[in-house]
DNA sequence: CTCTGTGCAAACACTTTGCAGCTAA
DNA sequence: TTAGCTGCAAAGTGTTTGCACAGAG
């Protein structure tokens, strides 16, 4: 099902703000206005923004919100477990000109890309309500982790 | 399959440039020194490297290329159909607070990101031989291609 | 009171653009 | 010859860092 025009209701809203202060206090994060805006902004949309969209949002309400603070606290939230980055963004691009059918695996420590292929991941269905309603043209599957160097390395 | 240091031999090497060269004829783009030398550069790795990283290696044998012709010539041989951008790379950082299992479809015209969820996705299964030498800490289903409205707006 | 978090400014990394001269076809 | 490509420089965009002050705990 594709999710659209979502909107949290205050109940809901409400909910996971406490939790959100409980996570805080539970890793020794100050619980501040700031933060709490952040997060309660980003609980609020379904637009995927990022820390410049959400900043222009947040300044309506909170003038004095600086970019960086933005910008500091969602890598926090990240860190914390409460927010994603999702995929296909940051870093700068990279380059492949293997154009065989194959997937990537991207360690995350030392960044280092490996191709694998993985025939069942080629052929997997798309749901057909996406595929009537988008013109899709690439599928990734694509995988995160830590490579079996930088694993060794932290024994 | 896991593709480890791979290298590629020289015969190979001479005919996927003469595939290029047709290449850039059908499509009516001169070939350039340049233009070959980052092609056959990016043929010769499998490191997924960025434009920095190819321009650091190319200017040791071509000391006055410019890494602006790198990253230009980069997107060129993305859109004859030469080379890959790996997908996790390019504009900025997005965020999404959503942490339920969920797929994303980016629109590359209007950059919006759809939420999506289909069940088979959550639940693909990983090659073994990946999952034993990897520590997997993320698999991601991603989509592309374009928007509904974006289509609308072509006709 | 203490120590984390914030705002500001500057630095940084990466990409894009305009332009004049060069070169493949 | 000439359209397209390159190199240079500058500007643009997004992110990170150092520091002093403010405010949560």
């Amino acid at each position: 099902m594709i999710k659209e025009n979502y909107t949290i209701n205050s109940a809901e809203l409400e909910k996971k703000t406490e939790w959100f202060i409980g996570k805080c206090r539970e890793k020794g994060l100050k619980v501040t206005p700031q933060r709490l805006a952040i997060y309660r902004e980003l609980m609020k949309t379904d637009e995927h923004p990022s820390a410049e969209m959400m900043y222009n949002k947040l300044r309506q309400d909170y003038p004095g919100i600086s970019l960086d603070t933005v910008n500091r606290t969602l890598i926090t939230l990240h860190e914390m477990g409460a927010a994603n980055i999702v995929e296909g963004s940051g870093d700068s691009k990279r380059y492949d000109c293997n154009m065989d059918e194959h997937q990537h695996f991207k360690c995350i420590k030392c960044k280092k890309i490996y191709d694998f292929h993985h025939k069942p991941f080629d052929d997997i269905k798309l749901p057909p309500n996406i595929n009537k309603k988008f013109k899709i043209l690439r599928k990734t599957v694509y995988l995160e982790g830590i490579c079996d160097i930088c694993l060794e390395e932290n024994e």
